[in-house]
DNA sequence: ATGAAAGCGCTAACAG
DNA sequence: CTGTTAGCGCTTTCAT
């Protein structure tokens, strides 16, 4: 690979000119920078990043830290999240925990070395492992909550509360849910939004229990719900919905005729099977791109903090920037419908 | 963070004393070892790797292409190829292309400066552009064939065949065949496959045309499957045979009852429709796992390539390690049945 | 077995 | 506007 010295012995100029001519174009003469371009380009010169984050003491490089890439959720957020990242300038270091709250630790400071900032989509570690993991370097956490950290969420109390009036709307009286995972941060968003919104409605809510967030997480659910006599269910996520309904239909059940099912996150799966799962839609990609320019934002304020100085440090410190959970929209297909008018099941 | 100097101070020894005691333990005397071990713990240090990386010209990163992060097939790949690289000691950046050729070949050039080596996972882009683009440095093919560079492929021809020898036992004697993308590798090859088994068998084989990789492309497909007269019809994957399939139920016609239907790539997705399809299953993991092993490989004869000397040198040149393509097994599901008595169609 | 010093490629003072 | 120089954190001769 051509280096500085290269380029600078080939354009005859010396190597801090060449530094300057290609990132602080400004401070050349046009016509230096022009030789040393050509140069650069004959040469077919980049930059060394590890070198300029030495110097510089960053390495224009984020960590994405995920549970589980072949989880279609989070492979949307890491797309997003990698994409965004680049118009930013940044590369991105990708770690799957596989699920391991001890990996998920380790991951974090082994990142923690070689990236300036960190994404922690849904992580599994304690509120305190997690803080002490970051121990106050720049980290935005993704679908997860915890004080003192950055994060991003979705509004999952919304987006049952939505799931719960279309079924009353339908005519449904009872309605199941299906539990994620006990430790699950956003299961217990949810959980806590759907009795709200139950005692709101006036809905009867009948929680069925905690499952596993996958297929058979679904079809293990699927008979406690036909015995709760309900004639809808909400589930954790679409996963457990798909389940649901393929053991409902092995059961002889046919949804949404006996049993309406609105599923969670609007996986491209939802729309593959027939019928079409009524579910709520998650912008995975406005949450992956929201998370970076958090992260990118976190970054640049340590990095310039002294523009404006005191005034607008006081500012900022009396109207912290809003920071809303992104909005999640219910969208209905297939898998509801009005309750069977003679009751619950077949 | 803290760095050798602190250490050092902290233990009493010097900045190289500390880099030795890390690094090669047996050099060190066993005392100045347990005191510089104990303060690098205490200040909790990580030797920072892009200036290590600087010195010994090694990132310990490697670099992986997708062109589609949300395509499940890729996303195993990069689950795959990252805890892979993490076993060999690699952090790996990931970057999708977004289906691009052009954006793969920037991808390409941007990750180079700051990687040891480079995964593409089936590049779009054409053999000369992969060639000059890679230009000699250490990377592996994936799902991709391209000569002069490292590749690993699965057995793309004896899916298919396989495929196909299960139609004539159930008695199909002819079966369609939807084409995946017109660039496609892999798409190539197993159009190939698909007319070669067909002459051994002596089952008809009827190509209805290049179709997209996706649910649309398999619904798109589907009216020229019917029409084609055939009673089986082999998908390029399984995201088609899952458009395919829907569509037929719109039209009134029943897999596998009126026409047997066969994937490829065996995606989670497979399982969770009813019928759940037969397809190929494809070893993702290995894939990914391989092409890392590969590329090591490549790495580690880069730096000790004076081991043996020239004796194992050319025993190497005489004989490469073979290279096969890696086997993959049909698993017959619910979409696959003897054709109907009475003919093709309904 | 250990320390001193050089230097990887780059940028940021500091001269001029 | 441009050149010289120091030094980011680390490994690796080269001495001792």
């Amino acid at each position: 690979m051509a280096t500085v010295r290269d380029v600078a012995a080939l354009a005859g100029v010396s190597i801090s000119t060449v530094s300057r001519a290609l990132s602080v174009p400004g401070m050349v003469s046009d016509a230096t920078r022009e030789r040393v371009e050509q140069a650069a380009k004959k040469l077919d010169y980049r930059p060394n990043p590890a070198a300029r984050g030495l110097r510089v003491g960053r390495t224009t490089t984020l960590g994405l830290l995920v549970p589980d890439l072949e989880n279609p959720f989070f492979a949307s957020i890491t797309k997003a999240v990698q994409s965004r990242a680049r118009t930013h300038g940044y590369a991105v270091l990708v770690a799957d925990s596989d699920e391991d709250a001890g990996q998920e630790l380790e991951l974090v400071s082994m990142l923690t070395a070689q990236v300036d900032g960190l994404v922690l989509a849904s992580p599994r570690s304690s509120d305190l492992s997690l803080l002490t993991a970051v121990d106050g370097r720049p980290a935005v956490l993704l679908n997860r909550e915890v004080e003192g950290l950055a994060s991003l969420v979705i509004d999952n109390a919304g987006g049952v509360r939505q799931s719960l009036s279309h079924l009353k709307a339908l005519g449904h009286r009872s309605v199941a849910a299906v539990s994620g995972p006990a430790g699950s941060w956003s299961g217990a968003e949810r959980r806590r939004g759907i009795e709200a919104a139950g005692r709101e409605t006036g809905v009867e809510v009948v929680d069925v229990g905690h499952f596993r967030p996958t297929f058979s997480g679904g079809v293990a659910a699927a008979d406690l719900v036909v015995a709760s006599g309900a004639t809808a269910v909400l589930t954790y996520n679409d996963l457990q919905a798909l389940g649901l309904v393929d053991r409902l239909r092995h059961r002889g059940l046919q949804v949404p005729r006996d049993l309406s099912v609105v599923g969670f996150d609007d996986v491209s799966v939802a729309t593959l099977v027939s019928p079409a799962l009524t579910t709520v839609s998650i912008p995975l990609a406005a949450l992956g791109r929201g998370a970076v320019d958090r992260l990118v934002e976190q970054l640049d304020r340590d990095t310039g903090e002294s523009r404006e100085d005191d005034l607008a440090g006081l500012a900022d410190e009396d109207e912290p920037p809003a920071r809303p959970s992104l909005p999640v929209e219910l969208v209905v297909r297939g898998t509801t419908a009005e309750p069977r008018p003679d009751g619950p099941r077949a």
